[in-house]
DNA sequence: GAACCTCACATAACAACGTTATTGATCGAA
DNA sequence: TTCGATCAATAACGTTGTTATGTGAGGTTC
């Protein structure tokens, strides 16, 4: 039950954070001891203990990160981008390049990889407004005539599920063939119901 | 590197796969430890080395039992369906029960649940034949003219994806709301693009 | 300025895990 | 019957997350 420490610990907390996800990213949930991220950084194990409680406030920690990065991300692959349709694309693929760049904290963020973990509603919640940049995006395409059909948060939820099902089916290892190329397809499809065709002439 | 027992073993080993995804599916993935598992079956841990190799050996099998329910769930749930689009429809709603059902084993067969355990090709090759069904299912409907515009094979993919990414959305808490409408509407935006629209008159 | 309190960290210990070595029992073949 | 092999129970090993026990530094109070 431990409360975010002093600011002067701020700087380890986030560099345990840090160091964790690259562990995470590189090596697997099984490396990802608190021995080992000890040493890596050169303390005991204690201090995660009183900066994150246990090991569950760690994951937590680098739950929130994790999201905070992919909303970064999200939020800059759509800024300046005057075709709002463009835009709805590029955000599509950054969520793929982000998830397929660092496959095992994407699992820490949308499945439950290291036993037993499970993010308190208000992590989740912080998660969900991540994919806000779609919302937005959903919602000039409406404004602008090139989507139709129904509200921008429900069509920005179907493109996230849809993305968010080929990355998961494709780290699991069961697309074959260009997974490139079938993601495409897919956000294409995906959009397809609320595509507005260009008017002939 | 074991293989498999002599025929009068198999009793245990199914039994083992039994109580274990029991086990699993009930209480997650950190229950899921050999000394329990062999305490609850009545016998000491080494069987388990001598049938299975090792845990992953064990989550190996359990893979495979899991795919091989969900195959005959599939199947049993498109069989005698005269409608090929409500077919398609039931075997929607079957694939979504039954990763509720059993969310814990949904994840071990489509995610990374376990630390580091990683099914091998041929596994994931059963695994895939369990969409059979569903590509059957599609091709029924495209031979009927109820879909179009795609082969069963593609067609069959999209719906898998989109269902795999609402039901494991909403495993991980993102689906709010009516949980089981959002599935249905996904299902119809999924299909839409394929749709043939009755003619009129 | 000195005694004290507090708090964070290192060290070491504990229970539980997967795994392996050792030992004993059981069963079929010669 | 006797020998051999095989499998399982027991116990042990190394590692994990976690907790108890010291220890030392920094701020507070008299």
């Amino acid at each position: 039950m431990p409360t975010v420490k002093a600011p002067t610990s701020d700087q380890l907390a986030s560099r345990l954070v840090d160091e964790a996800g690259r562990i995470l990213s590189t090596e697997g949930a099984a490396a990802l001891t608190l021995r080992r991220l000890a040493q890596t950084v050169g303390i005991s194990t204690m201090p995660v203990y009183t900066l994150f409680g246990d090991k569950q406030g760690l994951l937590a920690a680098m739950y929130r990160e994790g999201y905070r990065r992919l909303g970064a991300a999200m939020r800059s692959a759509a800024k300046g981008v005057d075709d709002p349709l463009q835009a709805l694309v590029n955000l599509g693929h950054t969520y793929r390049a982000i998830a397929l760049a660092n496959p095992h904290l994407y699992d820490l963020m949308f499945g439950r990889p290291v036993a037993s973990f499970q993010p308190d509603s208000d992590a989740v919640e912080v998660a969900d407004s991540t994919y806000r940049p779609l919302v937005e995006a959903a919602q000039r395409c409406l404004d602008a005539g090139q989507l139709t059909g129904g509200d921008a948060e429900r069509i920005a939820f179907h493109l996230w599920s849809v993305s968010h099902g080929m990355v998961s089916l494709e780290l699991a290892g069961h697309v074959h063939g260009d997974a490139a190329q079938a993601y495409e397809e897919a956000m294409v499809l995906s959009a397809a119901p609320f595509l507005v065709l260009p008017t002939p002439g």
